[in-house]
DNA sequence: ACATAATATGTCAATTTTGATATAATAATT
DNA sequence: AATTATTATATCAAAATTGACATATTATGT
């Protein structure tokens, strides 16, 4: 967990810091974060498909080039809200929302790997 | 839509007021609207389950019962955010919250009734 | 009926989120 | 290689959300 999937969140500015810090998150936070992190790629993934820019996304919701890209980022600094709006507004379906949703459930329960380096680790 | 359905979203303080504002609400805004009235009816079918006071599911997510009761009641000064921590904190999984939300297509696309005499009312 | 617990509603200062803007970094096109 | 389109990053005032508090209303038990 340690290296690969906490980088992967501090890339994205949720600057965890230290080990204890980051034993700290609760499931639930962390559990929301991978949450925001799977409708952050849905956005992208959906944008791609009907082959929009993010200026494009922005107009379809009256916001800015660069918010949709702190969308994409997954940067704290984005709502859930923002992003489920956002999808919808680009025509996903709650289906498909609510997928990415379960997504990132099987995210957080089966990462083995991090896991096992986790509790290798001390 | 009107009578029913409108009454049903005025009362949770989303005043929607002329006919023609509501027609304005885009299908993504409504959507939105929908899938956070799903969220707060799961959040206390979950209390209820785990017969927990609202007070007690306050004292989990460090926030007040005043606050707890807004979320059920479905205001809008409730983010989706904030339903989702409050769920995940007692123990929702986000397979249950995928299922509330893909729960909430379904009523967008299912009332016919509303749909009819929407159509029939001019 | 009375006390007590639980829920609802209103208000508000503090925090968080947001759109906007500027600008930098990359990719695509000619 | 030079132009142009697209995406990324930083900053910030305005708007929305939040926890806390007060208090009203409603349920539950005795």
């Amino acid at each position: 967990m340690d290296s690969a999937k906490r980088q992967r969140l501090e890339a994205a500015g949720w600057k965890i810091g230290t080990v204890e810090e980051f034993l700290e998150l609760s499931s639930a936070e962390l559990a929301l974060i991978e949450m925001k992190l799977a409708l952050s790629r849905k956005l992208k993934e959906q944008r791609l498909n009907r082959k929009l820019s993010q200026t494009a996304v922005a107009r379809q919701i009256n916001s800015s080039q660069s918010r949709v890209a702190k969308m994409e980022a997954g940067e704290p600094s984005v709502s859930t809200d923002l992003l489920i709006r956002t999808l919808l507004s680009i025509g996903a379906t709650p289906r498909e929302i609510a997928e990415a949703i379960s997504v990132s459930h099987a995210s957080i329960q089966n990462s083995a790997d991090d896991n096992l380096q986790l509790s290798a680790s001390h």
